[in-house]
DNA sequence: CGAGTTTGACCTGCGC
DNA sequence: GCGCAGGTCAAACTCG
């Protein structure tokens, strides 16, 4: 493993202390932290060794905001627990730390903060993946083939489809349910900074005074919907990279995956041979890393 | 009674 | 070496 991953595409923020929030989102998956484990060496560079997804999605209050009215992101079918939450110097708003319920053996977390710079919208940070293809024990239905597709999807429009935020602009804010959802996942291998508009870097605390600036939205491609997050390369790595264990139940996994990848494209009509280029890589690389990495199937036996 | 959330304490990396 | 800031743990508490 050489190469590991040198895609421009990747632009993990590790210390990305100059920008705060860039509201960008990151089109691929990088789960190649170190190629060990955090379990023998000492957990020192487990802090920095992990990159990190951001993905700003804007505030639904379909699901959020209910009781908790602080930072409720819209679930994503997977289940998090919240184990931490901290203030953040330079924004106003706390940042949540969630880990995943699931299983204990499940590196996957996630980090939800208000943006400061749109507080209707909110900075999901993922970090590393799930090792289970799918905990199946949370809402969401049993069946992820077609009818969960359906009612998650309704359910899901109608919270971006009618919150909109406005302030996003994402896409025709007319375009009813799903089409506005995936947009446009174009990811065109020469411009993933995308965030150029915003050069805006505040040295410390100047903020919220004048963040009157719109976001832009130079990225605002597929709006947080938990299907479209089904289809999103990083789970779809996520599974292969589960098959240390079983990968029957993964490859089946992916092959449903597949189909539903076809159809939902064909709906839409969007780019199918993005998602072939994808599928066709994540089986490469799961090939090439196949039984490697961490995949550590603590969750398999010990549990 | 259990899962999940809340909240303070503690730890660690990093800059000064 | 100290202080700061971010990140995590764990006890207490709440809701179902
Ligand atoms: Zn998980």
């Amino acid at each position: 493993m050489d190469g590991r991953f040198s895609n421009p595409f990747l632009s993990e923020q590790e210390d990305a202390r100059n920008m705060p929030e860039r509201v960008t989102e990151l089109p691929f998956s990088a789960m190649i932290n170190d190629g060990k484990i955090s379990a023998t060496s000492s957990p020192k560079k487990s802090r920095r060794a992990v990159q990190k997804r951001v993905v700003s999605v804007p505030i639904g209050d379909v699901d959020g905001s209910r009781l908790k009215g602080e930072t409720a992101p819209p679930s994503d079918s997977w289940a998090w627990r919240k184990y931490g939450q901290k203030p953040i110097k330079g924004s106003p708003y706390p940042r949540g730390y969630y880990r995943c319920s699931s299983s204990k053996g499940c590196p996957a977390r996630k980090q939800v903060e208000r943006s400061r710079v749109d507080p209707t919208m909110l900075v999901i940070t993922y970090a590393c993946e799930h090792n289970h293809p799918w905990p199946a024990s949370r809402n969401s239905n049993s069946n992820p083939s077609s009818a969960t597709g359906a009612t998650t999807f309704a359910n899901s429009s109608d919270a971006a489809g009618a919150t909109t935020t406005n302030s996003g602009g994402s896409s025709p804010a007319s375009a009813t349910t799903e089409t506005t959802s995936i947009s446009t996942p174009k990811f065109p291998p020469e411009e993933p900074t995308v965030f150029t508009g915003q050069p805006e870097i505040e040295p410390d605390e100047n903020k919220f005074g004048d963040l009157g600036e719109e976001p832009m939205m130079s990225s605002d491609d597929f709006s947080w919907f938990p299907h479209v997050t089904s289809y999103s390369p990083t789970v779809l790595e996520s599974s292969i990279c589960a098959g240390s264990s079983n990968g029957d139940a993964d490859m089946a996994m992916i092959l449903q995956m597949r189909e539903e990848d076809e159809s939902l494209f064909s709906d839409l009509g969007e780019l199918p041979e993005c998602s072939s280029f994808v599928f066709r890589r994540g089986v490469f690389e799961q090939d090439e890393e196949k039984c490697s990495l961490r995949a550590a199937p603590v969750w398999g036996s010990t549990g």
